[in-house]
RNA sequence: GGGCAGGUAGCGAAGUGGUUAAACGCAUCAGACUGUAAAUCUGACGGCAUACGCCUUCGGAGGUUCGAAUCCUUCCCUGCCCA
């Protein structure tokens, strides 16, 4: 029922940076095969940012691999840690969420990667099942498991720890709190992005403590975000969402820079391996336009989140407005209201959110940022105008239906 | 507990009593050129005001001064060294 050690080797190594240790995946896989058993291969999500990118579709592809050759995708919801907050590192506003939160934002993610995974052969665990559990002694004593030395390996931590910046002592907690989910679940496989590898690591050495078989873990690159310097990220606002509209994740894609094209259809497309010999040669030896490649990568992201009848209405659209100059179809309206109201057209971008502050507002039209109907304003002090309807347009992709009521 | 060094706009980083709303770099935004790419160029980048200008900001609070990011007091936070 399984495919051959093989077959399934050849699906799981592509793409994946590292495996770790390869020989015991080949081991777990083998006996998985006698005795007929699917292997638990776990994911661990954070639940803080409930929207998920592409950045995170490089992993959750890989889970769904492991899935179509028959295994287990467990996700492993991390509420606990989400619960606690974590004001450390980079992300010093992440919030602490209630118990509600948590589970709306996991029911969401869950949602969301089952537009990747497959709804069958997948189950979802909060982690603050176990770890809630555990008393002030018991963390202690999984706190004795690990020593300061070997948390200091850790990348991050060392550039912090030289670079004089603050570590938290919870931080030292994570990995070990992480560790225990695989534990709790008895994984066989951890999956992973490249920076999760000392975490993933620390899962193996605590289930060796608690005399279970380590499990394998599996990394995959990082996918580097629309601005082609940091990681996907929703902080850097540098992502495609998979939940976003057509549009967006189309025109979204063709503003990446043209040196990521390869790696979004490598690692973020299910273009078959096949075919991405010919991508590369297309943009190595620029026999086409980079364009009409980024197009197509654009066409199939949105067919793989949409359908392939939003990608050709997307590259349409597209088309129509940065092309044609026109104007879209479908476009946010704005009704104003009929009493008092914005008088000015500088307050009217205020209160529809096209600026953030009047003076934005302003700046926006003294550098020519600002059309109505198409004829670019040029008055500070324009009135917001009589028609009945009109479309305002600040900068080259924000567009607005305003009605008068 | 003691000593030292720090906390400046989204980030990095100048500024140590008076054109300092605060240099510079990055990021961002707008315009030009393009393929809504890259590179480049121009401009903007606390708020209010058409504008003269006004108001709020340099970890928090209070004080000195005609005037403070700059001096004093106190509190909070971070790092390093010693214990």
């Amino acid at each position: 029922m399984f495919p051959s050690i093989q077959e399934q080797m050849d699906l799981i190594k592509r793409g994946a940076s590292e495996i770790i240790p390869e020989e015991d995946l080949v081991k777990k896989l083998e006996r998985s095969i006698k005795t007929n058993t699917p292997l638990r291969v776990k994911l661990g999500c954070d639940p803080s940012r409930p929207d998920l990118h592409l950045g995170h579709s490089v992993v959750l592809r890989k889970l769904r691999q492991f899935q179509d050759l028959g295994h287990q995708a467990i996700l492993i919801i991390g509420d606990f840690t989400g619960m606690i907050g974590d004001p450390s590192g980079r992300n010093k506003t992440r919030p602490s969420l209630t118990l509600e939160e948590t589970r709306e934002f996991g029911q969401s993610y869950f949602e969301q990667a089952t537009k990747i995974l497959s709804s069958d052969r997948v189950r979802m665990q909060y982690n603050s099942e176990w770890l809630g559990a555990m008393s002030f002694a018991d963390v202690i004593k999984l706190a004795s498991k690990y020593t300061v030395a070997r948390m200091l390996e850790r990348d991050d931590f060392t550039l912090r720890y030289k670079a004089g910046e603050p570590i938290s002592m919870h931080e030292f907690l994570y990995p070990l709190a992480q560790g225990m989910d695989s534990v709790a679940i008895k994984s066989d496989i951890e999956l992973g992005g490249s920076d999760q590898k000392f975490n993933l690591l620390v899962g193996r050495d605590l289930q060796r403590e608690y005399g279970q078989e380590p499990q394998v873990i599996l990394t995959t690159p990082l996918l580097v975000g629309t601005d082609g310097v940091e990681k996907m990220s929703k902080s850097y606002d540098n992502y495609i969402g998979i939940n976003e509209p057509a549009t967006e994740i189309y025109g979204k894609t063709l503003r990446i820079p043209d040196n990521l094209i390869y790696e979004y259809f490598e690692l973020a497309s299910d273009v078959p391996n096949a075919e991405l010999a010919g991508i590369k040669k297309q943009l190595e030896d620029s026999s086409v336009n980079p364009r009409d490649v980024k197009r197509r990568l654009a066409r199939t992201f949105v067919t793989m989140y949409h359908s392939a009848a939003a990608a050709r209405e997307a590259e349409a659209q597209f088309g129509k407005i940065f092309i044609d100059k026109e104007i879209p179809e479908n476009i946010e309206e704005y009704v104003i209201p009929n009493c008092a109201g914005e008088t000015s057209l500088v307050g009217l971008m205020m209160v529809t959110k096209l600026a953030s502050s009047k003076s934005e507002a302003r700046r926006l039209i003294e550098q020519g940022g600002v059309s109505v109907d198409g004829e670019r304003v040029g008055d500070l002090n324009a009135p917001v105008p009589t028609a009945k309807q009109f479309i305002l347009k600040v900068g080259k992709r924000r567009f607005l239906k305003v009605f008068h009521a």
